[in-house]
DNA sequence: TATTGTTATACTCTATAACTATA
DNA sequence: TATAGTTATAGAGTATAACAATA
């Protein structure tokens, strides 16, 4: 199947013509960021006090009790003294725990806290509910669409 | 229409758990950048000397002969002392050039050169030919409906 | 008064290098 | 030798504040 022709090429914010752009995956999620970004920064990070760096990271500890700060890094792509000081404010705030690792001395198994679990879930009910509030004008048929596709570029990760 | 059942709740990378942020638009966009991202850095932004930024910048001055900086400030979402500093590092290198305005003397028109129009376009082939290549496990309608849903996600900016 | 653009400055995020402890 | 994690340090990238010129 041929690629239908690419419809008007203008930029959301700013009228301007973006033909070659319309086509390039990493502008264009780029530009969906700013409207996610905005939205977290408007109605989330203030009122948790959690950037989203540290939203993902506590929400990754709370789903995968006993993960090690390694893998941390290798899912979020960063490197090791980021997650470090990420982990450090965390734990700071008494949202997770860091544990030696019995079978692995050099390993520190991350937990999160009571706090830090209610804390995240309070977090993701606000993020979904304004992601639903704000992605309206799509159906949930283009929504769910949007999310299994991002999710399968985001695994092309090993191939490249 | 309800919204079908998620799959697998795994990262890319690093094999965690990710249940609860399967959902949420701006993780798998972030996720998905980082693709993206390294695909540019590995194949582009050495070999034509451009950074993301610059590269984006490039383009829209090539695609809109005689805009201002204000307005690409707006179109990227960015404060406009950061669209000062990345056009004089274009202007530098002879990309682009700063016009005054003969009918509003505080307005900078910006114009590619013809260095910067052949730079931008060859860059750009490089990019569409190593997204495609990168996005293969994609269909054509997949590639092109993951385009189109996340133009419609960006455009919806002037709404928040 | 408001807007365009610049300069000065500081903050956030991230990376590399060097190190310790362990495997 | 290689890996997990930390510390120290430097580099991107971005933002706010103050300013000049113009509308």
């Amino acid at each position: 199947m041929a690629i239908a022709k690419l419809p008007t090429p203008s930029t959301p914010a700013g009228r301007l013509h973006e033909a070659t752009l319309h086509s390039i995956l990493g502008y264009q999620l780029a530009q969906a960021s700013i409207v996610t970004n905005a939205l977290y920064t408007k109605h989330t990070a203030q009122v948790f006090d959690l950037r989203p760096a540290e939203y993902t990271l506590l929400t990754l500890v709370v789903e995968n009790p006993g993960g090690s700060m390694a893998r941390l890094a290798k899912a979020l792509a960063v490197s090791a003294p980021n997650i470090t000081a990420w982990v450090d404010r965390l734990e700071k705030r008494e949202l997770v725990v860091r544990e030696k690792s019995e079978s692995d001395k050099r390993t520190q198994m991350l937990r999160a806290t009571a706090k830090g679990i209610k804390l995240a879930s309070q977090a993701t009910a606000k993020i979904l509910e304004m992601e639903k509030q704000a992605l309206k004008g799509l159906s949930a048929l283009e929504q769910y669409t949007l999310l299994e596709l991002l999710h399968k570029v985001g695994s092309l990760r090993a191939t490249i």
